[in-house]
DNA sequence: CCAACACATTGACAAGGATCGATGCATGCG
DNA sequence: CGCATGCATCGATCCTTGTCAATGTGTTGG
């Protein structure tokens, strides 16, 4: 540790270092919550359901993917708060569909 | 729970869509291993280092990732094991490049 | 109202991962 | 050969996460 580090939490950094990264700490972060939302079987598995069905509801996913509902709930609320997936709740029941922003991405990462 | 399936004369001459059918238990792990990989602020910036760089020392990454060696070793090891990278030992020196096959695929994902 | 249902939240636990210091293993240099 | 260097591996520690039972919250039907 030769030289001072850049601090981490600094709201602007003017010069960094030699080697300046194309992606800097919060743009990493930010990629990095949204594939750690993907980087599990159950909810690949759970946006292909929802993919192949355009709507789907959280009742018909606990048989499928042979998980408890409260598992369940906790992956749809992953997916959502990466804004993968979004919940329309109609009456006692929530409809899942992929986020209409990142419909083609989502459709592209499950490809 | 089952839902009506695509016919067996379908069209689909082109590549296997989400829509056909939901991901199994099998292409669901692999998917989410590749994920995983990603799913690492630490990693997506060295991916980018090394995108950027198109080839890159080990020994250059431990400054601008402000990690320690054995770390950093760590990443890049994960990263080798999801195919994403390739390493390339000249001398004492460590060279990653951005996995060839993959390339195209990788600069989508840090876009 | 009350009971049943659909879903969310909480708490607890086990498993996996990120990190680093210490150490091992090659390679290149003098 | 002996030593420094670049990287991998190991062991330990701390934190995150996937999972489920129990419980809470809101909605519907009788």
């Amino acid at each position: 540790m030769s030289s001072a580090r850049i601090p981490v939490d600094a709201p602007d950094v003017c010069c960094p270092s030699v080697t300046d990264a194309p992606l800097d700490q919060a743009d990493a972060e930010a990629l990095a919550h949204t594939y750690a939302a993907l980087a599990d079987p159950v909810r690949l598995r759970l946006l292909s359901l929802i993919a192949a069905s355009g709507e789907i509801c959280s009742c018909d996913l606990l048989e499928p993917l042979a998980k408890s509902q409260p598992t369940v709930s906790h992956h749809t609320k992953v997916l959502a708060e990466a804004g993968l997936i979004t919940g329309d709740k109609r009456g006692r029941w929530v409809h899942w569909r992929i986020a209409p922003a990142r419909a083609d991405f989502v459709r592209l990462l499950l490809a």
